[in-house]
DNA sequence: ATAGTTGCAAAAGTTTTGCATTGTA
DNA sequence: TACAATGCAAAACTTTTGCAACTAT
């Protein structure tokens, strides 16, 4: 299990003052354990705890932690952005079934013929995600 | 330039009755120029041919093709469905700056690394999206 | 003290749906 | 004729925003 820093630390390195609601949220989000969440599923998390934050508090915060760097959004399905809490270079196996997401390190799949680009561009993220379903036989 | 099969034949092949507005519709997507479309973007053509489609048709109309194969829905961000004609294996290009999609050939890049899967599941598709931005330096 | 945060409700944007009407086979 | 397709408006959802009250530094 690998030992994450105190909450505060976390917030502090990344600029963002350690209010109340935002250690709230970042304490269910950075556990150590790699998770993938909608705001939707961090709602859920916050009745569940019995926790005091409005819907728009969470929307901001997913917000304001992906700007910090903390969350990556990824894009999976356009009826809902995800937040992965695995910030590193890494890729996605998607399970089509019950919308279950699975990390693949990035190290795992080499990609070869990458385009070159102009001068004056860059490659912002490369974005690969395996979607899986029911073998149909 | 392509040679595309009338657009009757081609709803046909699909299984979609050829009703005027499904042809109307057909028509602006499938001319042999392959495109990215949002339901948004296939409304301000409509609008600009003075065609009369109402957007619940627009939608439904994008969903019955994809549903027959005649379009992909392609996930680049969640704020809305792009639509691609393109429907053969391909891997993407999108330009953050202003929000355009290059098609890359399927076999331009190899994947290799890509994991085994369970008995019972199967790979549905290899989504790739190369996010590019201006170059910050 | 001051600048950043929060909650609430409302707004905005995308997509779906119910239902009466119309068109296709 | 029977069934599918259409238009309209309204609903459903996700996400953002304006503003007054509050809080960390």
């Amino acid at each position: 299990m690998s030992q994450m820093p105190a909450i505060q630390t976390i917030l502090a390195k990344a600029g963002l003052r350690p209010t109340a609601k935002r250690v709230a949220l970042a304490k269910l989000l950075f556990d150590g354990v790699d998770k993938h969440v909608t705001a939707d599923d961090v709602m859920e998390m916050v009745r569940r705890k019995r926790l005091r934050v409005s819907q728009a508090t969470v929307y901001n915060s997913l917000n304001q932690f992906c700007a910090a760097g903390l969350l990556k959004r990824i894009v999976i399905d356009s009826s809902s952005t995800v937040f992965d809490t695995n910030t590193s270079h890494h890729h996605h196996l998607f399970y089509e079934d019950d919308g279950h997401i699975v990390d693949l390190a990035g190290d795992s799949i080499s990609l070869l013929g990458l385009p070159d680009l102009a001068e004056h561009e860059s490659l912002l993220s490369v974005d690969l995600i395996l979607r899986v379903g029911r073998a149909h036989d």
